[in-house]
DNA sequence: ACTTAATTTTATCTTTTGGTAAAATATATC
DNA sequence: GATATATTTTACCAAAAGATAAAATTAAGT
């Protein structure tokens, strides 16, 4: 479970120390809400919740956290703005239980790159991942996205160790296998990078895609034919 | 100069045809206010004008459309709002007028792609182009972000017209290189989405490069290092 | 069936936000 | 330097948006 610090809104002055570094991390509690002894989880419990999270989730994506409406979620979710806040006790507990939930299922393919395991195999693996990921959760990617270009208010603390970590030791695989002569002289972080850039613009700007192409990552042929040609450019590309 | 229509606040029904398809292609004014005889453009209104552009370029980065204010733009431009809105005499046109100067720009890169010369060299300039505009307007290039991630709903139309017309033609380029052997088999419209989620992304999510890398194409050695390793992976990947 | 607790609705409050009116100030032209 | 015009400020407004209170309703436990 990865803990979200408070919401700042990194607006000039706005952004006191207080706001982004207090608290973090966070006793990591998911529902920040109700944390008494009461019973929790009751059937129309879990099914409004999932209900709110995935209209938040929708709304979210499109427009950020500012632009973002709790009106526009709550009929989203087919449910008065009050009762949605019964639910979730404010948009910013709304915000972070959003970005929690895609945080888990985000930072998850990372987990496995293995260096004992030949490079084709393994990254190959990893964009397969990546490209799946984008397929499954455009919304929840678009969310990140909005999120990292608004600045990271809320992650960039997560960025900053989390992440940072995990990118470290598997840049450190990378320049392993570069330097067994099993790929070219790459640099692992920008190599990741360009990975993660190529897989999530399929999801983050769909619609530009559909645009141009007329086609989506919901085309299974498309699908395809996206996630093996953006291996085979970026393996020839990296392989000796 | 590229046309833009009224805006479209994709918002469930809130969409009609009416306000997305009707006034495009617009008469193409830039700054559709005051088209009256009086003079215009004296030093302080093109100032004035220049500076509330860049202060909401800035904010609609960061923000989008819906979640930027005119209160945070009037305060980064050092400005009332009303006399903010003397010059722009609304949010949407003043939104209008900032992704019309970025797309003047944004789009001329797409212009240069000559299937006389060697796809070696024309793609290699194209990447160079691409990822010198993310050093130069970042900024831009996350106001176009935001834009597309909330579903493009001032430039679908552009994307639906005028870009498609522009990527169709450069595909052409790319088939005509690929039939004559010159380069391996590659899907031209994959190829150039390729490069632009590679080079979009280091100026869209700086933030995270920045976390993750501590450094942004501001820093030269960072700025040429990023651009030549897309090169070499990108190049190897396509080139015969 | 009755009681208690959980859920939903209605009404309302405050702040924010896009925008206007009109007065005040500065700038330019003669 | 007077006059007209352009710019800026001050004071507002109405609608939107986040949030709360309390009443009304529904569901659960006995």
């Amino acid at each position: 479970m990865i803990p979200l610090p408070p919401i700042a809104d990194r607006t000039l002055e706005n952004m006191t120390p207080m706001t982004l570094n207090q608290g973090f991390p966070l006793p990591a509690e998911p529902d920040a809400d109700r944390a008494d002894g009461k019973r929790r989880d009751s059937r129309i419990q879990v099914r409004n919740r999932e209900k709110i999270l995935d209209a938040a989730t929708e709304i979210f994506s499109m427009y950020g956290y500012r632009g973002a409406t709790l009106d526009l979620i709550a009929e989203k979710a087919a449910m008065s703005k009050p009762n949605l806040l019964y639910y979730f006790s404010s948009k910013e507990k709304l915000y972070l239980a959003v970005l929690r939930d895609i945080l888990e299922i985000w930072l998850q393919p990372l987990k496995e790159l293995d260096e004992r395991e030949s490079p084709e195999r393994e990254i190959s693996a990893y964009i397969d991942q990546k490209i799946r990921f984008s397929q499954l959760y455009p919304t929840a990617s678009r969310v990140f996205a909005n999120e990292i270009v608004a600045g990271a208010p809320v992650l960039k603390p997560v960025l900053d160790s989390y992440l940072r970590d995990i990118v470290k030791k598997k840049a450190r695989v990378i320049r392993k296998w570069v330097k067994r002569g099993e790929l070219a002289d790459v640099d692992p972080y920008h190599l990741i990078m360009m990975i993660w850039a190529v897989t999530q613009h399929y999801a983050d700007f769909a619609v530009q895609i559909d645009s141009l192409l007329g086609k989506s990552l919901d085309d299974g042929k498309f699908y395809n034919q996206t996630r093996k040609h953006i291996k085979r450019i970026l393996m020839r590309g990296i392989l000796k």
